[in-house]
DNA sequence: TCCTCTTGCGCC
DNA sequence: AAAGGGCGCAAGAGGA
């Protein structure tokens, strides 16, 4: 069912199409379009096909949905698919190259991310005038699973499908968590920020007690006088002027020194960031009514993981769940996958040794047990150092026991990595596919000999970030998978606002805020879920994808 | 004053 | 111990 909201008013029309997208009948108009999307989707529950769901969802919240097509993210998957990486992929877009049209620029793309709450507005869709925004919806419709079906090997067109379908339920997911916002106690947030801080200034701008005294004992410490803790270049020359060469202020680099001053600086780093980060005017912009409501960007990552836009929905500290409380009568299930993207590499490769390791429990421990005399640590970092590509460091030892014992799975992620360095390009399990290499890529690397080692350097570079994409890409169709069904789970289990409904996602890891009541099933939800999503995206596989779930009041409980 | 780049660090 | 993948954000540096 073709979705189109009218520029103004309440209304907005219909329009029913067959599975191929072919138009069944002619266009309704709803003056309540609301009320006939309600109506039509008890009777009948179709796939909804909509231009983007900031733009034909969000205001018909908090009505639920089932499922959708998304054109815009489709249109991404496509374009990408079809290696036209990064071409405009907005209504305007598709349909101008369906008729070989000049076609528009993105709009996020081409200047200030400003007034960002009209860019998917029904008059931003940017169709050529005169253009009706619901011939476009079904035509780029149409025209999408036509491409779709030119896919030719069965299996990757099953599997794209399902792609589209779990990236479509994602935007259906993202527009309801920030129209339900995750639940934050400003009161606790405060406690927590006084604690840390000292009471919030009264004058806007001015630095909190305790912050304004490290930075005093900072000055004494380095025996300098004006000095600007959250200055690089100042912080460096306060050091070398006591004797003491830093490459960089990182932490890390801090901790080496051997100066009173280094534990100062260490410190009033951390209560800076969250201050600046997480602080008094981060609530001020983000929580309201005991809600924090974060703007996911759906398939924002290349990745096809989720990025986030203001409020920095995906970093909240640690220390700062402890503001993430239940509301009374209510609980909060939280469910991580354990050890996702090995368990992600052991599926891709069906390297029979790793998946046994991956068959049930830690997955690392039994790492140990097979291949490393039982020493989890060094389990751990050489599986991590071989998805990550690391070559520094003590790791090659450790890469050499791993390609001896999983000669497959070292040999899915070398390839990744041997294909990234010649230029090409690598898909997730479900056909996601990575960026090409830019075109001064090339430049630096086509003639090694000349370009000399920054063009080796580039390629090893980017045969890092292949061998790493098909497990982080494919780790996040398995999470899109789960998110989708568990969705799909939680709408059978209540109605209305007493329903358990996702607040939070993050890479591997959800919330669901619940009826105490319902919070078993919920976590059985969650189960079950993850096990589909293991079906779904790895098929026949001894992989396991559990996931550690806790029932708890507050989200710094949950492990 | 505006804008872009760099640095450093939060999360996975 | 501090290198190897993906991000967003705030603050300072520095050029226009």
């Amino acid at each position: 069912m073709a979705l189109v909201p009218d520029q103004h008013g309440p209304g907005g029309r219909l329009q029913p199409l067959a599975e191929d997208g072919t138009a069944l009948g002619p266009p309704q108009h709803a003056p309540r379009l609301a009320a006939a999307v309600a109506q039509e989707e008890a009777e009948t529950a179709p796939r909804w096909v909509w231009a983007a769901a900031e733009s034909a969802y969000a205001p018909l919240l908090p009505l639920r949905l089932g499922r959708c097509h998304d054109l815009r993210l489709t249109e991404a998957l496509l374009l990408g698919h079809e290696g036209s990486w990064g071409a405009p992929r907005s209504l305007g877009a598709a349909w101008s190259r369906l008729h070989a049209l000049p076609v528009p620029p993105d709009l996020a793309e081409t200047g200030p991310a400003d007034a960002q709450d009209s860019l998917f507005a029904p008059d931003r869709l940017q169709l050529p005038p005169g253009t009706d925004p619901l011939e476009a919806v079904v035509a780029v419709h149409a025209a999408q699973q036509r491409r779709v079906q030119a896919i030719t090997d069965q299996v990757a067109r099953t599997r794209f499908r399902l792609l589209i379908a779990a990236e479509s339920a994602g935007a259906l997911l993202a527009a309801e968590i920030a129209d339900d916002g995750l639940p934050w106690r400003s009161d606790l947030h405060d406690g927590l920020l006084t604690d840390l801080l000292g009471p919030r200034p009264h004058i806007p701008g001015t630095q909190p007690k305790l912050l304004a005294e490290l930075a005093v004992e900072l000055q004494q410490a380095l025996g300098v006088r004006s000095f600007n803790p959250d200055s690089h270049t100042q912080v460096l020359r306060a050091f070398a002027d006591q004797g003491i060469q830093l490459s960089s202020t990182r932490s890390w680099e801090l901790a080496k020194i051997d100066h009173p001053a280094a534990a100062l600086m260490i410190r009033y780093k951390e209560l800076a960031r969250i201050h600046a980060a997480h602080g008094w005017a981060w609530q001020d912009a983000w929580v309201r009514g005991g809600r924090f409501r974060p703007e996911y960007v759906v398939g924002g990552v290349v990745s096809g993981r989720w990025a986030s836009r203001g409020g920095g929905a995906l970093q909240i500290p640690r220390i700062l769940r402890r503001a993430v409380v239940a509301d009374p009568g209510w609980a909060l299930v939280v469910a991580d996958a354990a050890q996702l993207e090995p368990r992600v590499l052991a599926a891709l490769s069906a390297d029979a040794g790793l998946a046994r390791t991956a068959a049930e429990g830690d997955l690392y421990e039994a790492l140990a047990a097979q291949a490393f005399q039982g020493d989890r640590d060094k389990a751990k970092l050489g599986l991590l150092g071989a998805m990550y590509g690391q070559t520094s460091g003590d790791i090659g030892p450790l890469l050499a026991t791993l390609r001896r014992r999983y000669p497959a799975a070292m040999g899915y992620v070398e390839a990744a990595a041997r294909t990234g360095e010649d230029g090409g390009v690598v898909h997730s399990r479900l056909g996601r596919a990575c960026p090409p290499p830019a075109a001064e890529w090339f430049d630096l690397t086509e003639a090694p000999e000349a370009a000399g080692e920054a063009g080796a350097r580039s390629a090893r570079a980017r045969g890092r970030f292949t061998r790493n994409f098909v497990i982080q890409a494919s780790g996040a169709d398995w999470a899109l998978a789960l998110l989708a069904g568990l969705r799909r789970r939680l709408a059978t289990l209540a109605s209305g606002s007493d329903r358990p409904h996702l607040v939070f996602f993050q890479h591997d890891e959800v919330i669901v805020h619940t009826p105490l009541d319902l919070a078993d099933e919920v976590a059985a939800a969650v189960a079950a879920a993850g096990d589909e999503a293991r079906a779904l995206v790895f098929g026949d596989t001894p992989v396991r994808f559990p996931l550690s779930t806790a029932v708890v009041d507050c989200y710094a409980d949950a492990k």
